[in-house]
This record gives structure tokens, sequence and C-alpha cells, in this order.
DNA sequence: TTGCCACTGTGACTTCTGTCACGGGGAGGC
DNA sequence: GCCTCCCCGTGACAGAAGTCACAGTGGCAA
């Protein structure tokens, strides 16, 4: 390990990092962990940093060691939507390498990260010799599907903003809600603008819904704190 | 091959069957194909089965040997999205087997189909002892998830009903169009209501925007061919 | 402190499109 | 032939939400 200038060290070798558990795709046996080790090449990127942009060759894959980052399309007339957030463990890029096709989304980092890089050419090599390693392929994208089939049920088949805004919530209830005494309290670590894109809505729409939906009591926010008070409601507002 | 009710004789045996191109999941080395010959069952299906059900437990993947399917989801109101066609050659429920998820889509074959089925564990059995086969099985996947993102993006990103389907005829035209004196010829074998589910708008507003493509001379439709006069147009209405 | 900037909150207006309602036409069954 | 579906075409209307415009707020830096 050295230092670097985010405040965290800088892992060099896969086999010695501790930043892996048994949901990372670089959870593997000590072979396999080493050749993706010698294939691959570290960095640390601070939060804003662009990995790659849709529409580029994909060149290689990205591997989120440590760090978030978020995936977006956009239009030409600028408008842009924002497909998902990308967790420690995950695998980006990995479908456009395969196919060798342009990169389908736009992937800016959201907080430090530490990224290890994969050419494509080394990453397909590696996989087709480490059937392990291809069988863990095959579990990421299958949680990519799952995530985009997830996302076009949300956009395609509810009636309203309000009903898409109630599922977001509701979903980060799931993976980020600690229960209180008055409620599900969240962290909103998005801004409006944000969310608007997440539900492919417009910033006031959001401000508008969030405001009613505190009006009837079902929430509050205080700062970037999220307490949800009556989940029941959420649910009943989603028809999906 | 013995005969069968729907026009068409069933391959028993995939190593002597006629349908398998390179394209397909299928073709594979000899040993893996025998393998995936004996983990399979082959049946034939008239139009209009339902292989399986949104939410259903991931019992086995499908394999469509021959014709095609239509992958739908559907809200508890009963409003449905239709998300793809596939085809001959994709195997269907891959991501849901290997996650060990409800299916997320339902299935239903839209002409007389024959399909292969595997149980979900041997299929992971065979994925995982044949490593070309687990490749294979990432292609696939990066398919569906490439393809998945094509249609977020037209849901979330795309203004009017129309900018979504001007897409979609764009789309049809790479496929399936032939090139003829007076513009792009493509058979519609949907129904305005079908359209109105793939672009998850509904069937009175597909009318009107077709009947208004034609009031601009931009396309014809005379019986289920659509001829496509003024391909620009409906790129400059696409600001995807 | 002051200024700046990004974020949130609100009002007014307009457009899109979903919904309801109905009529016509073609295919198929009896 | 006739009846019954299903599909297409249209009109009227209302509700949802995008857009524009602007005000208030809070954090951050100079």
């Amino acid at each position: 390990m050295r230092s670097s200038p985010y405040g965290f060290e800088i892992v060099e070798n896969c086999s010695s990092c501790s930043f892996r558990d048994n949901t990372f795709f670089c959870s593997l046996a000590a072979t396999a962990l080493k050749a993706f080790d010698q294939a691959s090449v570290a960095s640390v990127y601070p939060g804003g940093s662009v990995l790659y942009v849709e529409g580029q060759a994909a060149r290689g894959v990205f591997m989120i060691c440590r760090g978030k980052a978020k995936l977006s399309i956009a239009s030409r007339d600028g408008k842009s939507l924002i497909t998902r957030v990308a967790h420690a463990g995950e695998l980006l890029g990995v479908g456009s390498a395969i196919l060798d096709a342009p990169y389908q989304a736009t992937v800016e980092t959201i907080e430090p990260c530490q990224i290890r890089h994969v050419k494509r050419e080394e990453f397909i090599k590696f996989i087709r010799e480490h059937a392990d390693a291809c069988y863990r392929v095959t579990e990421q994208l299958s949680h990519e599907c799952h995530n985009a089939n997830d996302h076009i049920r949300s956009l395609g088949l509810s009636h309203s903003a309000s009903e898409k805004l109630a599922h977001l919530i509701l979903a980060w209830c799931e993976e980020g809600g600690r229960e209180g005494a008055t409620g599900t309290r969240l962290k909103m670590m998005m801004t409006h603008h944000e969310v608007s894109q997440l539900i492919g809505t417009s910033r006031e729409t959001v401000t508008r819904i969030l405001g009613e939906m505190r009006e009837r009591g079902i929430l509050s926010i205080r700062g970037s704190t999220m307490v949800i008070h009556n989940r029941a409601a959420l649910e009943a507002m989603v028809l999906l």
C-alpha cells in the first residue's frame, strides 16, 4: 500500500486487499485473483471524475474497489437520466466490453473512489481462462438486468410522478433506512435535481411532490435527513 | 425428428438441429452441446402460450429454438408493458435463474414455437462445467442489458409519445425494413394496442400519431405493411 | 461582512396525453 | 346472410406535469 491524496490507502495488490468481501466480483480463488491483479491497474479518483462517457468505444472495464459512482445517459438536448448508482464491488462496462459495443452510459464518481481498470482484450482473456470469474460476470450482469428491468417497470408503468417518487423513496428505505422512534430515517445524498433525473421528471415536480408529502404528514425533511412517518401511505401510492 | 401438430418437426437432438446458427446460444462445441441436450427437454407450443409468469420462482430457463415470444410486465391495475420480443436463439429467464430470483416478466409465445427447457439447478451445473457455455451466457445477458438500457433511454428521456414512436419505427426499419422505390417497407405485426404497450402510452395516442405521420406524408400504411417515405423526418423527431 | 452560487420553494400558464365515448370496418364463426 | 369480436379512427375534456420566472435560503470563500 502507499498513501494517496484522498484519505485512503491505495491497495496495489488484490490478494491483500481488505475491501473485498464475498459479494464482490473479485472474491475469487487465489490463482484467478492473481491473474486479475496482474491484468488490472489500480488508481484513485476524486469525486466528480468521469470514468468514461456514453458512446465511447468500450476500451475496458472498471471495477469499483471502494466508493460509489453514478451512471447516466443523456439526450442530445442536454436532458439526462441517472440509470443507477453503482457501489463498491461492482464491475462497470462489462456488457459493452463483451459485445464490443460503445458504452451505454456515462460514469461519474460521486465520492472519492478506488478503481481498477482492465483493458477489454485482457478482461475477455481473463474470463475465458477463469471459469469462476466468468460465472461471476454472469452474476454481475444478471444484477444489472434485474435493476434495469425494475427501472423500466418504474418508468413505463407508473401513472404519475408521485408514484415514481414514492417507489424510489421506498427503495431507499429498503437499502439504507434505519428504523427510529418516529419512523424510518434516511440520508438524502441527492439534490432534487438529481432525484428528478433518477425518475425522469422535472426538478420542480420533485420539490412539489415532496412538499405535498410533507404536508400530508407522510414524511419530514431536515437538512439532508428524511424521516418517513407513514410508509403505508407511500406503499398505497404505488400500483406497480 | 418426429412430426408435430404445428407444422414443423420437433428436433429431439441438438446435435442434428438445423435451426442453430452461430448467433445462437446453443452454437457450442460437441461435448457441451451434448450436455445441454441431455439436460434439456424439447417441446412445442402454439402461439399465445404462456411459458412463465412474472413473479413466479425461476424454476428454469427456456431456450427458443424456433419462433418468437413477447416479454411483458404488468402493474397491479392491469396496465401492461411489453419489454421486448425475443427471437429464436435466445435464452429466457437466465438472469432470474442465476440470481435465484423470481422471473421479472411474463413470456408469451406470439407464434408457434419450439422451446427447450432446462431446470435451474441443471442449467447452473451445466454452465459451471462448460466454460464456453458460460461465456455465451455472458453474451446473452449483455444483449439483454443493452436492450434494457435502450428501453430505459427511450422511456425516460423522450419528451413525447411521438418521439418514442418515431424511435420505435426507426428501430423496426433497422431490423426488418426492406428498401423499395417509395421508401422502406416493413410488416407491422402488432396492433396499435401492442405498440402502445411497447412505448408506454395509450392506444389512442398511437392511432393519432400514426394518423398525423400519414398526413404529413412521412409514411403510409396499407393493411399490415407500412412504408416509410421520409426517414429523415422521423430521425428529426428523435432527440434521444 | 459581503457576495456568489447552488439548491429549494412557489405561482402562472400551457401543452401533452390519458380517458371516455362512440362509429365504422373487417374477419371469422354459425 | 348475420352476428360478434377486435381493431382502428376521432372528438371532447380534464388532469398531470413541463416550462418559465422569480424569491428565499444556506453554505462557502474572499
